[in-house]
DNA sequence: GCCTTAATTGATAATGGTTATCATTTTCAA
DNA sequence: TTGAAAATGATAACCATTATCAATTAAGGC
């Protein structure tokens, strides 16, 4: 019997569906922003207050390696998270992020062709390093509008 | 008087180059590494036995705000520095990154495409978003070969 | 050159996100 | 039901990075 996605994703690679990671999918699933493994801590808390942070982390690294989830780094000193498959999120979308106050802006400009540009990268990538290739990631790295005025 | 670029790029900004910039500098100049801020900071006490650590941090971060550098995360918990304009790098390169080891592999295909590509986002959404983008980054995250094996 | 002021530096301590450890609990299959 | 393996959670430890602050250095005006 094959249940939803990340269901069969977790089986096939071997792990179990438990509480604690139902919980943090369904976390996930909730939210449209990039939420920091605390973040979720805390959301996950409120649910089910026996929960542990060294299991959040662990999920979290779990669904990453498993493509269930995305890790990103914003420079700002802790990960982010946010569900491979987002519902709630503007289908595909990257980055900008300030390298002064770390602000981030989500754009989906030229996806396209950007996407078309991706899939032919991963799969040349693939086959020539034998790569299991999970995710991509894009960030254009600068400095924002009112960081520029403070100089 | 205008100096190398890289001397331009901190006057034009307000910086002084100083002994541990222009020694921190070197150091990106003669490697075709990602190297991080400790393995820059023995490197550099090599050659100047009195530069401190903090030095080498407030450096790196200085360089990368104004486009000297590159800050890279690749999931180990350290952060990488390249120099931007590397004579002894490939010229344009991204690279891919395995969630489990770590390891690092730089690829250089389809970068005329890719290049493209990322001149024209970056133009349109510099204009959108009044951002002053420095540099940007694509990185592919997967399983590699060897960790693949292991399982 | 000398002086003044601001920029820069470096030693140290503190911060804080993440991971290691390990005993306990849970899950699945026999 | 039962036993082995997987998963969990509390705690301690780790370690990259940043804050602090007194001392040093650099640049421009005189």
């Amino acid at each position: 019997m094959r249940g939803p996605w990340w269901q069969d994703r977790l089986n096939d690679a071997g792990f179990r569906l438990t509480n604690p990671r139902e919980l943090v999918l369904g976390i996930l699933r909730e939210t449209d922003k990039h939420l920091s493994a605390e973040d979720l801590y805390v959301k996950a808390l409120q649910k089910n207050p026996s929960i542990g942070l060294t299991t959040v982390y662990r999920t979290l690294d779990l669904f990453t390696q498993i493509g269930i989830a995305q890790k990103f780094d914003f420079g700002d000193g802790k990960a982010r998270y946010e569900l491979a498959n987002n519902p709630l999120k503007k289908a595909h979308h990257h980055h900008m992020v300030c390298l002064k106050c770390k602000s981030i802006i989500d754009y989906s400009d030229f996806m396209k062709e950007e996407l078309e540009l991706m899939k032919k990268t991963e799969k040349a990538l693939s086959k020539k390093h034998k790569f299991k290739i999970m995710y991509h990631i894009i960030h254009f790295y600068g400095i924002c509008n009112s960081c520029r005025e403070g100089d």
